[in-house]
RNA sequence: UUUGCAAGUCGUUCUAUCGCUGGCACGUCUCAGGGCGAGCUGGAGGAAAGUCCGGACACCGUAGGGAAGCAUAGCGGGUAAUCCCCGUCGUCCCAAACUCGUUUUGGGAGAGGACCAGUGCAACAGAAAGUAUGUACAGAUAAUGCUGUAGUGAAACCAGGUAAACUCUAUGCGGUGCAAUGUCAAGUAUACCCACAGUUAAGUGCGUCCCGUGCGUUGUGGGAGGGUAGGCAGCUAGAGUGUUGCAGUAAUGUAGCAUCCAGAUAAAUGAUAGAAGUCACGCCUUGCGUGAUACAGAAUCCGGCUUAUAGACUUGCUUUAUCA
RNA sequence: CGCGAGGUAGAGCAGUAGGCAGCUCGUCGGGCUCAUAACCCGAAGGUCACUGGUUCGAGUCCAGUCCUCGCUA
């Protein structure tokens, strides 16, 4: 299976991430939190493939320096399209943010080893016990 | 060969696999917008940073005058332009030399116009820091506040010093910035805009004031605006880059040849594996092992300045050792 | 992206024609009280963010850095 994580996989509307910061949940992996919300995404596209618009951020706080930033960023998207097949929506779509609340910067082992963790744990957390 | 200083240049490389993004041409699906697939080819820096200067470009009530304000400051040159760069004169600092001097040579530093236009300022010490001129001694004189020496202090050798004190002189400055600005589609309270005609009292105005100037309120006609989330253009071929010759002390200019070198927008330029290079350390010492490989990430674009930076190279001077 | 403020004692703040580094609270020691608080007396505590310059002399004037806070869209 190919892993890609093109541009109509990002979460790019402002109003989108307002409604999910007001109202969405949250799930933890550390150092990665994950907020997420039940979206209807149909006018994007028909494609069955798509179960989510994902985003990625983390805090000016945390890193100072924009080079630091960029990378981890990049690592935190490289590690979700390698990863994003456990993912199991069971139909409905979801926007969902990924923030890096870690203060060091890790390899990209141990980012992607958190990131399959923290899919795990919204895959139970979506699906009704 | 060694030590240090100054100036300048470079600032990791290659292969495989999986991704992101711009361009080109192709196939396929779709009413269309566009989607999907595979191919070729571009994809961070010397500082991209700080936003300290200067421009290009764009718009705004035409940007007119005066005041005020701000900036710059020897002279000459360079440039699109500058608070930048180059040269030069004077000043100050350091080193060496000798003919020991306000000398010569070499290197370095710096905001270096004007206190015989005016105003202000100088703690402590000191008689006195200006409405100047006390004391002691010596000299001169008809006489003195005339002349010299003394102590304090940064300055008292006087109509002195200080303008990175107010100020004056000369020159320059309209403002706001690509989230500028233009355009397309969606969409809706009649508050908005334009033209013409009449009216002119208060009021109002992209830092302030005055003059000037625009607006105002009514009628008629026309256009469609605010707020919200978007697409496209602006958007990258340019004061471009490399190289050679010529002109010039130099900054720089000019001619020929070659070349096309990021355009993202919740924001691409990455990840994994392996190899090489460089630098440390260790040793079974000439090959292995371990560790390190800086500062840092485009956001309209250029020219400077400033700051961060492992390591490597070039040139000049200096210093040490050896050989001739 | 474009702007504006501010760094002075442990905390909050003053500091103007450049020459003294100060105030309030807190801290420490002593007194008062059976004891604590309040009150009274005394003391310590500062590279004035950093670097350079102007000046005889700089917290103050000038230039350049670093950090903190805020504003417009």
């Amino acid at each position: 299976m190919r892993n890609t994580y093109p541009k109509r996989e990002k979460l790019k509307s402002k109003k989108r991430i307002e409604r999910l910061f007001e109202e969405g949940r949250s799930v933890k992996s550390y150092p990665l939190r994950m907020v997420y919300l039940p979206e209807e995404l149909s006018p994007e596209t028909q494609d069955l493939r798509l179960q989510a618009q994902v985003g990625v951020s983390i805090s000016k706080r945390n890193f100072k320096l924009a080079v630091h930033r960029n990378r981890i960023k990049r690592l935190m998207r490289e590690a979700y399209r390698l990863n994003k097949g456990v993912i199991d929506t069971k139909g409905t779509t979801f926007v969902m943010l990924i923030i890096y609340t870690g203060r060091e910067e890790l390899t990209q082992h141990e980012v992607s080893k958190a990131m399959v963790k923290l899919l795990k744990r919204f895959n139970d957390a979506i699906t009704p016990s």
